[in-house]
RNA sequence: UGGCCUGUAGCUGAGUGGUAAAGCGUCCGGCUGUUAACCGGAAUAUCGCAGGUUCGAGUCCUGCCAGGCCAGCCA
């Protein structure tokens, strides 16, 4: 007999009567002295439990009153409508299979209690066994799954941009280096630095901060196209919103101006939060319940409405006008901070804010510079609760504006880059996208540690 | 990296210089088609580590370690 997935049998795959086969994991045991235990148990499928009814006429019955949250269990029995509240269906069990005990059920650290996601994090190999974190797993599943459908339905090829990069001046974030030499015995130049050539790649290269600059190539031939994995900043960042080692989308797209690039970031947005609550009715349920009571109105609204859309300058303006009092002044040309951003999401907008047009001076060199010759075609995407889900731009398209925002290093490092701009260059935009981000956004998680499965952050790699 | 906060039982968490609460979980018993059940009982603590002050330190001081929050950097 196959096994059956718990999610088949609330979906009713499978006929009251039918005999079931359920492989996973013991949640909750309780024995009634009438004869019978109920056993709820597991498999990842769905959020809820199956509940197993087991009577005492089973031979290992002694057994089953033993077992306790995190053993694995095989059972077999007929599917039933259930005659308890609170389920559906359930097992009326005729053999449970005991596969794996607990040691030590006092210290077992999933325990049949409420646990502290900072604790859980302490336990990030067994928390899947978790409610909230089987949950967010399935989530994150889904909108990945949401994401590549996306941009597969919309005619995007999915690029698979490198990992290891030998750039190190695309200016997003400190780089990790990656290198085979021996850091006991390093090879030197007559200058005494490090000799490079000698290293693997024969020049020093680094874990990926972005795909942005090898995607834009394959723009400028296949019009639409995205990145999707996992990429690496070694900044020394100690927040709730910050990872080392987190998964970015980053969508570039050929003949297209900001507008274009503002409407795909909404666009897309809507479609992924609509697939979301279609498809993850039950895991968006215990957000709502348990981490964050507006997770399901959030995405609704955001749905059914338009995103507000700003320029860098009304939004200085905004503030000043505010009449809330700022830790750090607002003035045209700052680098907006924190709780300005916060402010214009959460309490001006109440929802995602698109702010566009920045100084020159605060962006990097391939945005596109604007006519004002003072601000340029850059755009983020502000939502309360996580800042910053989105950040992008028009690229600069023509070359000697491009070159003049580089240096001579840059120029000779990415001579490639500056091809595009050569041979039959075009208007094109693109954004990035924090997954951890977006999940937290969606789920009301608070800490994007709790949003990846094993977070690395600085000093912080276990597991 | 800076500022602030926190480390007490498996987990959560009281304890304001003088004998280390309690809840949950665990174990035992009772009850029950139960459902994060309920009732009764029991076991469980080098009070993060190392120094110092004191007759006496979980409590005060110093250093270290670990975690968290906020800020900067960004996604």
């Amino acid at each position: 007999m196959s096994t059956n997935a718990i999610a088949q049998l609330f979906r009713g795959d499978c006929e009251l009567g039918s005999k079931v086969v359920v492989k996973g994991w013991v949640r909750t045991r309780r024995t009634s002295k009438a004869g019978i235990s109920f056993v709820a148990v597991h498999d990842g499928s769905c959020f809820d439990p199956i509940q197993a009814v087991v009577p005492e006429s089973l031979a290992n019955y002694e057994e089953v009153t033993r077992l306790g949250a995190g053993c694995s269990v095989i059972i077999s029995g007929t599917l039933v409508e259930s005659e308890g509240k609170g389920q559906s269906v359930e097992i009326q069990a005729e053999s449970v299979e005991v596969v794996g005990w607990v040691d030590d059920p006092e210290a077992y650290p999933i325990a049949k209690k409420r646990h502290t996601f900072e604790y859980l994090r302490t336990q990030a190999h067994l928390r899947p066994r978790t409610n909230a974190f089987g949950a967010i797993t399935r989530l994150r599943n889904t909108v990945a799954n949401s994401i590549h459908n996306y941009f597969y339905n919309n005619g995007f090829n999915w690029v698979n941009t490198p990992l290891i990069t030998s750039s190190d001046c695309e200016g997003a974030g400190e780089l990790f280096r990656v290198s085979t030499l021996d850091m006991a015995n390093l090879p030197r130049t007559d200058k005494g630095d490090v000799d490079y050539s000698q290293d693997f790649f024969g020049s020093e290269s680094f874990l990926t901060v972005s795909g942005q600059l090898n995607v834009e190539s394959y723009c400028l031939a296949m019009s639409k196209v995205y990145t999707f994995g996992p990429t690496f900043r070694a900044e020394n960042s100690n927040t709730s919103r910050h990872l080392a080692e987190f998964w970015m989308v980053e969508p570039e797209i050929a003949f297209a101006d900001l507008e274009d690039d503002a409407a795909l970031a909404e666009d897309f947005l809507k479609q992924v939060f609509q697939q979301v609550l279609e498809q993850r009715e039950d895991d968006m349920a215990f957000f709502a319940q348990r981490v964050d009571k507006e997770a399901i109105n959030r995405l609704q609204n955001v749905i059914d409405s338009k995103f507000v859309h700003m320029d860098y300058t009304d939004a200085i303006e905004t503030l000043q006008k505010s009449g809330k009092k700022f830790e750090f002044p607002v003035e045209w040309g700052v680098d907006m901070a924190s709780e300005h951003e916060r402010f214009l999401c959460e309490e001006y907008a109440k929802g995602p804010v698109v702010v566009k047009n920045y100084p020159t001076d605060i962006k990097a060199f391939y945005m596109r510079l604007n006519d004002d010759n003072k601000t340029v075609a850059a755009m983020d995407v502000l939502v309360p609760g996580v800042g910053e889900l989105i950040g992008g731009s028009q690229r600069e398209d023509r070359l000697d504006v491009l070159d003049s925002r580089m240096d001579a290093e840059m120029r000779e490092h990415l001579w490639w880059y500056r091809d595009l701009r050569r041979y039959g260059t075009v208007p094109h935009a693109g954004f990035g996208l924090g997954f951890e981000r977006l999940i937290n956004y969606i789920s009301g998680m608070e800490n994007i540690r709790d949003a990846i499965p094993f977070p690395r952050t600085p000093g912080s790699a276990p597991f």
